[in-house]
DNA sequence: TTGACAAATGAACGTTGTTCATTATACTTA
DNA sequence: TAAGTATAATGAACAACGTTCATTTGTCAA
């Protein structure tokens, strides 16, 4: 906060009266960046099957968060302000993932999934490899855009399975067996 | 760093003279219940075929994380001690799960995959839902233990696809998607 | 010139992680 | 026991941090 008054030639009590907090701060900043995601996510030509648009978006997704790592790491990775007690709110680029799968679905390239739980499933697995590529950089990675490849491949193959493969409570074949409490 | 001092009734800089500096103690840490991890990977036990398997090493995984969020912050969210120059060595957990994946391969339940660039997609996979669960726990997830299921089995079903949706660069052949075996 | 309101200030506070001259402790040797 | 020495522990002090608030500065209408 002192450097940042220093950079805007204020004085640290001046930024106060624009934010409560640090935390209220570096959210507005981050936010002004991610209406950019979102921009470059709906600015995705649609191009081909809606798989194929979909997997696009999803390659934004992680190029955006290894462009801009701080901003990510405010969005996802550090604890959020504290909202109290009013509901957390999905950031809108989530809903346009959301999206992306519900076109999959509507033009029966998916499977009737679960919606909620497939964009929650692909979400997490997009953000493990950006926040992963981000925190360890110093990793033994195999080339980056081979990886970002290989993973948006299997995740959109790995929502696409059979619907055999998805349990109701029921069995699904496997991992009923030891991790269970 | 004065409040663990506190609590073990010693002075501040005491501290010091076991630990360089505060990233050094976090990490003797974790780096204790890292061990505890890996002795639940490898005590998983080798119930059914070696995909089998490996699901389960992957739910342990996870719920080793839920189970200890500021451990597992510590290990892969925070930014890792500055090694200097010497080369990162991966994860002993890590190694268990390249491991698992060979174990797959050999048996013939994995198509000729890639293991170094699989493990990183899969890890990248556990570890965004295992990092988003922590922390994110206000979003409006899922069901959490369906979650992880369909996650793993997204992953393992993705892994698992046809060679011919392996390509160098630019077209991926994601045609049906969802072909069945 | 004055009064009133808003904007900006920067010294000060409490809390961090960290250092280091000083003191206490334990152990060896005469 | 007494003296000497290596080791362990101390806690006051420091710098940097986010944050607060009594005070000053600036602006403009009356």
């Amino acid at each position: 906060m002192r450097k940042l008054a220093a950079g805007l030639e204020c004085s640290p009590g001046t930024l106060y009266l624009y934010f409560r907090d640090k935390d209220e701060l570096l959210h507005a900043v981050v936010e002004e960046s991610f209406a950019e995601l979102l921009k470059t996510l709906r600015a995705v030509p649609n191009e081909g099957d809606p798989i194929r648009h979909l997997k696009t978006k999803l390659r934004a997704y992680i190029e955006f968060g290894l462009r801009n790592p701080n901003h990510y790491k405010c969005a996802f990775v550090l604890p959020s302000e504290s909202n109290g007690d009013r509901p957390y709110r999905p950031h809108p680029a989530f809903e346009e993932l959301v999206q992306g799968l519900r076109a999959c679905v509507e033009s029966g390239l998916l499977p009737e999934v679960n919606l909620e739980t497939t964009s929650q499933v692909v979400w997490s697995c997009i953000h493990g490899l950006t926040a992963l590529l981000i925190a360890r950089p110093a990793f033994p990675w195999v080339l980056k855009d081979r990886l970002i490849d290989e993973l948006i491949e299997t995740a959109t193959v790995g929502i696409a399975r059979p619907a055999a493969t998805r349990e109701e409570g029921g069995d699904h074949g496997h991992s009923r067996a030891g991790a269970r409490k």
